[in-house]
Formats: structure tokens, sequence, C-alpha cells
DNA sequence: ACCTGAACACCGTTCAAGT
DNA sequence: ACCTGAACACCGTTCAAGT
């Protein structure tokens, strides 16, 4: 642990450090609230210093959903099970693949949810970080544990990620503005959702699909979703 | 059409013109390129005139896609029929639900793509604007001419928005930068997109995943996935 | 009602200078 | 190498004033 320290006066900061004000700022007040003023002033520096960090603000917004993506998958979603029901963490050990895909999804939903300030970064640029990939890796190792030739597998795991991204983006730009909701709340915020006051003069069906989309929670309408999609891939496994 | 017009000076604009601007900046540079001071220099006025027409910048970005949103589907999608391959016009005008939602999906891909800048602020905000509802209701409409049960219809519709706004985010997200495209070019850039340079030494599976998904156009992907979902909403229905 | 000029409180980023 | 102060070229928005 040898501090291989150069020259200049000390290193008042780390990335992390950085990382965290930029964190607490975009949960705070949404992504546009993390500017490298605002973070600079958070961490006791004058702006332009942030620039030793991070070559710019993009580079920081990067790191930050990297980071977030890093905390992903770590001892595969130990927290989410209960989510996905009795007996999910068993089938996921004897490798039940589809069990194993939501078990993922619903960390990376859980995870998301909870920094919606971040979901617009992460949706807005290309998934190229290290971190990105390794879970489109560990996406592919379920697919291919699951039996899909290679061909399905990839372009089903490009379809796992669209539907995983696209329904966290849908939730969080629905949400109003409330920052990481306890669980007991999500029901109740639920009813008041987009869908909440549609006319129903002119739009009936979705008036009435309003109604249907109260009663179930985030969780079970993202569940149902990713088990339709996951059908549909087991279903192209049949025909071929 | 009696010009019914107040008191002072003549109305130097119109919100269209206003949109227009603000479409042609978000084209050439990105969302981020439609500054309320460059939208104001473009049609000639002083910045805060804009304010005369919306009353801040966020309404300016609601009306742009509400107009984009409004453009899908007059008249279904025409010209995606060709992308549908051969005999999807005959199909939807006897009634294939399927055939129906895919010509949507397809219509509002094109358009979208072709102005990929709009896209983020599609997907970053809610969508209950008319012209998105309109879209959610005539979705609910196909659903229920295919005969599926209401609860199974909203959810269902609301599944395949999430995949068609998905997908349509992660490959803007993905595209270098490229404002609209000619057709012919869609095949060379699908190859040095993001998943053209993998380390395949680390992510083994990603690199070789890269080479199936380049195999394809972004069409065809689009259309795969879609289907892959259509088919785990019917499977839904059977097993009911 | 619609527009302008001027101002306010912000941005991201760069540069020269200090240690 | 790392930080500061000052500056540049921008933002969105507001206010008072003109017609």
């Amino acid at each position: 642990m040898q501090q291989r320290q150069r020259p200049g006066p000390r290193r008042a900061l780390t990335e992390e450090e950085i990382l965290d004000a930029a964190l607490a700022l975009v949960d705070a007040g949404g992504a546009e609230a993390a500017s490298i003023r605002r973070i600079a002033a958070a961490v006791g520096v004058a702006p332009n210093a942030v620039y030793t960090y991070f070559p710019d603000k993009a580079a920081v917004e990067r790191a930050l959903v990297e980071r977030l993506l890093g905390e992903v998958d770590h001892a595969t979603a130990v927290a989410s099970r209960a989510e996905a029901g009795p007996g999910a963490a068993e089938a996921a050990g004897r490798g039940d693949w589809r069990v194993g895909v939501e078990l993922l999804a619903l960390d990376l939903r859980r995870r998301l949810v909870a920094h919606p300030g971040v979901v617009p970064l992460l949706v807005g640029g290309p998934m190229e970080g290290p971190n990105a990939l390794f879970l489109g890796e560990r996406l592919l190792d379920l697919m291919a544990a699951g039996g899909l030739e290679p061909a399905v597998a990839a372009r089903g795991a490009y379809l796992v990620m669209v539907y995983v991204l696209g329904a966290i983006a849908l939730e969080v730009a629905d949400a109003p503005r409330a920052a990481a909701l306890p669980p007991e709340a999500e029901r109740i915020t639920a009813r008041r959702t987009t869908l909440g006051r549609v006319p129903g003069e002119r739009f009936p069906r979705a008036a009435a699909a309003a109604g249907v989309m109260a009663t179930w929670v985030g969780t079970e309408q993202y569940l149902w979703g990713l088990r339709r999609v996951l059908d549909g891939l087991e279903r192209s496994r049949e025909i071929e």
C-alpha cells in the first residue's frame, strides 16, 4: 500500500468522493442538478479542480452510470429473491436460466429506481463501459445455460436489455419526482401515475386500461412483461 | 377564417415556426442544441420573445415530441408496409392484429430514428400529451381486435410501448451521431456500432454476440424483437 | 398582445499562475 | 501534480419599457 505520490501538493479528493457528491445531487434534484460547479462546491473545491479527475462532465456522468451498474449482480441479486417469489433462490441455484434472468432484471430495476435521476444518463448514452459489458456477458451466460443457440442467445440478450431499460426508463419518466420510495409506498404512487387522469371521453380504452394498470405495483407489471418476453424467446426455440 | 386579432403589434411568429426551428437545431446538434436563445436567433427574434408562445423550455420540448407523435399512424403507416414484408398491407386490411402492431411500431421507429435528438426528450418525460395518448389508444384497439381480454390487452399495450421506446432509445444512443441516415447506409453503420469493438478476452460471449448482431440491420433486429414480444403475448392467451 | 434591451443567476471549460 | 482566480462564451428566465 505504498503511496506512490507524485511531486505536487496533496491530492485533496478522490474520484469516488466526486461521484458520491454527484450522486447525492442527482438524487436530490435530478440529472441536471449535478453540475460541475455544484459538485465542486459540494466537495469544497474550485469548479475547475474537478477537471483534474475527469476530462469533462460527460466523463463524470459515464463514471456515475458505471458505478451503479457495477453494484448489480455481485453475488447475483440476493435481495431480489424475495421479489421473484418463493423458491427463486433454489431454482437459480439449480440453473433455471429464466429465474436467473429474472433475478438479474429485478436487481437492475431495484438499483436504478432507487436513483431515478441516473436513468436518463444510462439510457442516453451507449452501453460500452466495462460494467455494462459485464452485464451483457452475464445475460449471455444465462441464455447459453438455457440452451438457446448462439444467434438466438445474442438477439435474446439484447431483447431482454431493451425490455429492462425501456421499462425502467418509462417507469421513472412517469414517476412524480419521488426519489427512492419505500416499498410500501409503491402501490399508492402507482395509482396517481400518468394514466391516473386520462380523459375518458376521448380515450375510452386508455382510461379503462389505466384502471387495470393501477391494480399492480411496478414490480408486478415489470415481472409480467419480462415473462412475456422470455415466453416469446422460448417459443422461438420450439419452432426453430 | 376571420383573423380575430387582438390589439398589439403584428404576431411575427407562429408556434409551428418555432417548432420548425427547434427541430432543425435538434437534428443538427442533438437535443441540447435547441436552446431558447438559438431558437430565437433562428426565427429572428429576441430570446424572451419565445416566452410569448411557450411558457418555458420544457413546453417547447413537449410540443416538439407531440408534433412528431402526431405524424405517426395517420392512415396507418403506409410507408412502413414495404419494411414489414409482402402481404402486410393485405393482412392489415383483413384485420390481423399482429401486422397492425408491427406497422405501427415500424412507423414510429422510422419517424423517431429520422430525428434521433428528439428521442431523449420523448423517453425522458411522461407520455401524457394527446398524441401520445392517441397512440396508446390505437395500440389498445389493435389488441382488442386481436381478441385479447382487457387485462392482457392493457398490460400488453404497455409492454409493446416499452419495447418500442426501449429499442429506439438504445438504437439512437448507440448510433454515432449520424442524423437521418439514408436506408442503404443502415447496414454499414450497424457494423461499427457499440458492439463493434468489444474486448474479446474479457467478454468472449459479448464479442461473439456482436458478430451475430452485425449480420442484421436495425430494422430486422427491431422486428425480430417485436415478434418475440407478440409471441409472448399470444402464448399468455393460450395458457390462460 | 407582442416584442425589445438589460439584467440576474447560472452553466462548462480554458488559461495563467501559484505550490 | 493539483489547486485557485479570473475569464470566456454560453444558458433559462424575468422585468420594465416600448408599440
